[in-house]
DNA sequence: CTCACGATTGGA
DNA sequence: CCAATCGTGAGC
């Protein structure tokens, strides 16, 4: 049977920031280029901002940069931060419900080739930050606002299958010692065992105690450990 | 209309 | 530690 890819709809991501947000991680964000190139990130570190959140744009009211926060699930929020980097968001939750999850780290399989990175930089680490992975993607404003869909410039796509038992097998309080449907042990014994990690967001000055930033433990392509 | 500042990054 | 660099939006 073949695998077709296995694109995220505006229905999954219709859910608070901060359930979609750890969902993410482990997900591939496509970005194809205006010569039809694709290029595939892997998702390993994500932070979810929402309403009542001090950190949000979206905090005090809608203006014309935050809008499409309070639109619905599934599209696009990308701003400009400290005049030179650009942040890649995307807009979560029901409609009117302000929110999002930033995108902070990819780490790709091979080098994207079909981009012309200019970096000294390792391969792990040219996506290790909101900044540089929209840097890398070339990803700026005329992308905020647009649908994550298939045949658009940017989408998403779910977790492969292995990755998805990965973090399933990943040892935690909550999951040890239950039981499988066909009754064997979940352990340690299985391949890898992809752990998330949950702390506090990064760089804020206000919301710095919401615990809403997750990462991919012992991943060298995350922001900062 | 003005102006202080930011969900960052890289270099001193 | 600090500068780069400019769109945004709060306040007058």
């Amino acid at each position: 049977m073949t695998q077709i890819s296995d694109a995220i709809d505006a229905a999954w991501l219709s859910r608070p920031a901060d359930a979609v947000a750890p969902d993410l991680v482990g997900c591939q964000l496509v970005r194809a280029l205006p010569n039809g190139d694709l290029v595939r990130g892997l998702i390993v570190e994500t932070e979810a901002y929402g309403p009542g959140d001090p950190a949000c744009h979206a905090y005090r009211r809608r203006t014309p940069r935050n809008a499409v926060m309070f639109g619905p699930a599934g599209m696009t929020y990308v701003y400009l931060i400290y005049g030179m980097y650009h942040c890649l968001n995307v807009v979560t939750d029901q409609d009117e419900v302000p929110s999002a999850v930033l995108i902070r780290a990819l780490k790709f399989e091979e080098w994207p080739h079909c981009l012309d990175v200019q970096t000294k930089q390792p391969l792990h680490r040219i996506a290790a930050g909101p900044g540089k992975l929209c840097r890398v993607l070339d990803i700026n404003r005329e992308f905020s606002g647009i649908e994550l869909k298939k045949g658009q410039p940017l989408w998403l796509e779910h977790r492969s299958v292995a990755f998805a038992e990965a973090v399933a097998n990943a040892a935690s309080p909550l999951t040890t010692g239950q039981t499988k449907a066909d009754g064997t042990k979940p352990s340690q014994e299985s391949s890898t065992s992809e752990q998330l990690v949950q702390t506090t967001r990064i760089g804020l000055t206000q919301g710095v105690d919401i615990p809403w930033r997750w990462y991919l433990k012992d991943c060298r392509a995350v922001s900062k450990l």
